[in-house]
DNA sequence: ATAGGGTTAG
């Protein structure tokens, strides 16, 4: 029944289960263990494997590669060492997959050599123990060792092929050498296509991917969440959208990283109808769902404007992570719902939810939007102490803005100067910016005199400074600045628009008088008009 | 032992 209930990864209810049972005996243990590793627990497995000895059940030759598993995966090398003393105490570090999973641990831990020495120690290996030294070089960046071994190896088998193949597409950025590889496998399997693809993909070569994608004789899930992932970094996601539409009606079950991709999609649209209806075709077709796919939901519906579904859904969750709240804050904020941010914020000190820079960052910009200059300070105030938090550049970014909108350039400026952290260019820009609204010319000059200072003088600087000085009537400035824009070369750039009728682009630049025909606008207006007439027929 | 996932101000 544990084995069951843990195998479906629903470790509550085998927790549950385990409570009331009397017969603790290795299987049981073992499956408990293995359920929170695949929960991604790995801390939670390693501490069900140390209550297993408080109560002297003896572990076996499953229970050690699985307990190795968990502490190469929270990267726990004293609990790692301590299971290998055990190991070597009972006698296992004779078995193969014990070994194995030594080698395993080690790598995950960094201790390539360590694992090496494990490796070349027992005369007898396998093809996992040559894969997992393989895996733990490339894992540590060690791609020299990594094709050294790969190239000593009596044989080969798909894993090897495709951990060389990934790691030089993914890791390395070397598609060349990848695709080299890869065209020289005897049998390419789906995970090498996979990499492959995800592999051009990275470096921007869509083209190529697409060519992938289609020539791949088959084709998973995987392969389809890769695809609708890259248009949406690519910012299509129409086409992402597209092809999460293509992979349903191929007969593809979706699961929860695909869906996550093209939830993803509806919030860059906002498509609002399409983002609900996924939502509703994880429900009805039990999908497995769990707290990413939820944060993306949360996000989506943000993004979409519709926060009465984003609360709903972010109240739902059993299980939340930082990002889940960061999402929460972040979206309520730029809503405009500051007093709300600050609840969530506060709600998540009451209940000792680990944070991170950008909890503060998310509740810092959503006091700025709602101009709660009092409350923000106050939390910036406490970010070190409080929260554990140091502040980066972009907290004291957001600092400024929110003291320079109050008019509070004084403080802002103070802030600046005596900040820790370097690179206060764009802090002095901002500064700048405020300025011009609270109409402070000395501190203009003064920020302006920094930007110099720091090199950060590009022509946005002389341009805002400019404009500070027209509105002040000082004509003379203005033009002293501009002749020293264009002594220096320096050239606005210029606003443009673009617009499309019947297939033509038609730009419209700032200022530009010369390509600016008045028989191109009339024509363009007059393509405009025709175009609506004929939509409302 | 190998392939795909969520947040980022102005």
């Amino acid at each position: 029944m544990i084995a069951v209930t843990s195998n479906a990864s629903n470790m509550d209810y085998a927790e549950l289960i385990f409570a009331q049972t009397n017969q603790y005996n290795t299987f049981i243990w073992n499956s408990m263990i293995r359920g929170y590793i695949e929960s991604s627990k790995p801390p939670r497995a390693f501490l069900f494997y140390t209550q297993m000895q408080r109560k002297n059940v003896c572990g076996d030759n499953h229970t050690y590669p699985i307990v190795l598993k968990a502490c190469g995966l929270m990267l726990g090398l004293e609990e790692g060492r301590e299971i290998h003393a055990e190991v070597v105490k009972r006698g296992f570090d004779l078995n193969l997959f014990v070994r194995n999973g030594l080698i395993s641990m080690y790598c995950r831990c960094g201790k390539t050599l360590w694992a090496r020495r494990l490796f070349d120690e027992f005369e007898e290996r396998d093809l996992v123990s040559w894969n997992s030294m393989i895996c733990g070089y490339i894992g540590c960046g060690e791609m020299v060792e990594a094709e050294k071994l790969f190239n000593e190896m009596p044989e080969r088998d798909s894993f090897s092929w495709a951990m060389m193949v990934d790691a030089y597409g993914k890791r390395l950025g070397d598609v060349a050498r990848a695709r080299e590889l890869f065209n020289n496998m005897p049998i390419r399997d789906l995970v090498s296509w996979n990499s492959m693809i995800a592999g051009y993909a990275n470096i921007g070569e869509m083209v190529r991917a697409c060519e992938l994608f289609k020539e791949m004789p088959v084709k998973n899930v995987i392969s389809w969440s890769i695809m609708i992932d890259v248009y949406v970094r690519h910012g299509n996601s129409k086409e992402a959208l597209y092809l999460f539409r293509e992979m349903l009606s191929q007969g593809i079950k979706p699961d929860k990283v695909s869906v996550v991709a093209a939830i993803q999609a509806c919030a860059e649209l906002g498509a609002l109808d399409q983002g609900r209806w996924i939502k509703i075709y994880v429900q009805k077709n039990k999908i497995a769902s769990d707290f990413v796919v939820q944060t993306a939901l949360v996000d989506m519906f943000m993004k979409c404007g519709s926060l009465n579904e984003a609360r709903r859904t972010f109240n739902n969750m059993l299980e939340r992570s930082v990002i889940s709240w960061n999402v929460m804050i972040v979206g309520l904020g730029i809503n405009g719902y500051g007093e709300e941010a600050l609840a969530i914020f506060a709600q998540m000190e009451r209940q000792g939810v680990f944070m991170d820079d950008l909890t503060l960052l998310s509740v810092l910009s959503a006091c700025n939007h709602a101009g709660l200059v009092t409350e923000g300070l106050h939390i910036f105030k406490r970010m070190t102490d409080a929260y554990g938090v140091e502040p980066k550049v972009e907290h004291y970014s957001c600092l400024v803005d929110l003291l320079g909108r109050a008019g509070r350039l004084g403080e802002a400026k103070n802030i600046i100067e005596t900040m820790p952290v370097k690179s206060s260019s764009p802090l002095w820009g901002s500064l700048l910016a405020a300025c011009r609204t609270q109409r402070n010319l000395t501190l203009a000059e003064f920020s302006v005199q920094k930007l110099v200072e720091l090199q950060a003088d590009d022509c946005g600087v002389y341009v805002l400074m400019s404009n500070i000085y027209a509105e002040e009537g000082r004509w003379e400035d203005v033009l002293r600045i501009r002749k020293l824009m264009t002594d220096r070369g320096m050239k606005k750039e210029t606003g443009s628009s673009v617009i499309e009728v019947d297939g033509c682009v038609h730009e419209f630049v700032n200022g530009d008088k010369s390509h600016f025909l008045m028989e191109e606008i009339h024509l363009v207006i007059w393509s405009l008009s025709k175009m609506m007439f004929s939509a409302e027929l």
